[in-house]
DNA sequence: TGTACATCAGTGAACGCGCGTTCACTGATGTAC
DNA sequence: TGTACATCAGTGAACGCGCGTTCACTGATGTAC
């Protein structure tokens, strides 16, 4: 392996263990060390890599959101169109699997409160979102498809918010089959 | 006044600060310096009112979640019911007002990516969030009402958080209107 | 009503710790001849 | 093919800073007589 391969194979072992990390407990209470850590490095290969630590929010929330559209639109979910594909994604996405792994949640969702206490990193979330809920309503019809999209989006990131943040896993469950079990 | 008196309306000052300020910039990114300057006090002061950090998130999550209560049942909306009650609670809550004012926005929304990081609050907010969908639940019908109450409740939240992650105030009040529009 | 003492809300300097960032150095990989 | 030198990914000690928390002290309020 050639440097400059190995060099980038690193700092997408960063990026990925950020994209984890990031997500799993914050921006803030993930430590540069930490994260080189994850990846099989020292603190002081970071600067090697990426300019500051919020640069590398940057990269982690384009990884992030790139693993959201697939589980969204990919894996199973390619030719689905309108209610069907509703149904799928929504069962999907509200998953009580998707309560346990703190490392996978769903870009819009996690960043959303993470975003504006790093000024630097709202305009790719902002983009990325966008993506997504363009994503969705090219999958919808009609004229009103992108305020559907925009209610999908809204009900299931919050159901998911809610259901991480309560301490009572019948609780968690609770939203998560409210929002699962009808529009 | 009283030196008891005094130190109650210190307390409180401290409380509303927290409220405040948790709200707007976080837990973490909030200091005990900013809390206590923010209530006229220093910060040596701090430690005669409460354990530590944490234990005012907790008393700043009951006052915020009362707040919440207030706007949600009170303030206009106290004798209505069904789908008169959730237009408007939702044209309240949706409102491009609550966009701006980040010291006041929803408190179930707002901390639910605070709590899990503070492992000590979960309870609190649990038991919280509770206690506004029972409310919910109460002011619609059915035996459905309380999956009606955590589907509304998860939409309006996570289109609160998404308008205020989101960069662009167009984009920002896309969100709002789609799902102020429609159930 | 006045005096002496006790209480206690609040002050601000100091401490310890974690964390982002820097930098001189190492040793393996690549290049020139 | 081998040798000498250059490059550069990664290391780890050190620095500076912010922050939560502690604590000796102050001065105003309350109490006893």
């Amino acid at each position: 392996m050639g440097r400059a391969e190995q060099k980038a194979e690193s700092r997408e072992r960063i990026v990925e263990a950020a994209a984890r990390l990031f997500r799993a407990r914050g921006f803030r209470e993930t430590s540069v060390d930490d994260l080189m850590g994850e990846a099989g490095l020292t603190r002081g290969a970071f600067y090697a890599h990426f300019e500051d630590k919020v640069a590398l929010l940057d990269a982690a929330l384009r990884e992030s959101f790139a693993e959201a559209r697939r589980g969204m639109f990919e894996r199973g979910l390619e030719g689905l169109r309108g209610a069907a594909w509703i149904d799928r994604a929504r069962a999907r996405y509200l998953a009580t699997r998707h309560l346990r792994e703190l490392g996978e949640g769903c870009a819009a969702a996690i960043f959303a409160r993470e975003v504006p206490r790093v000024p630097e990193a709202r305009a790719t979330y902002t983009a990325e979102v966008t993506r997504i809920v363009d994503a969705m309503a090219a999958r919808l019809d009609g004229p009103g498809a992108r305020a559907e999209a925009w209610r999908l989006l809204s009900q299931w990131a919050g159901a998911l918010m809610l259901a991480r943040a309560v301490d009572d896993p019948r609780v968690a469950r609770e939203v998560l089959a409210a929002v699962r079990d009808a529009g």
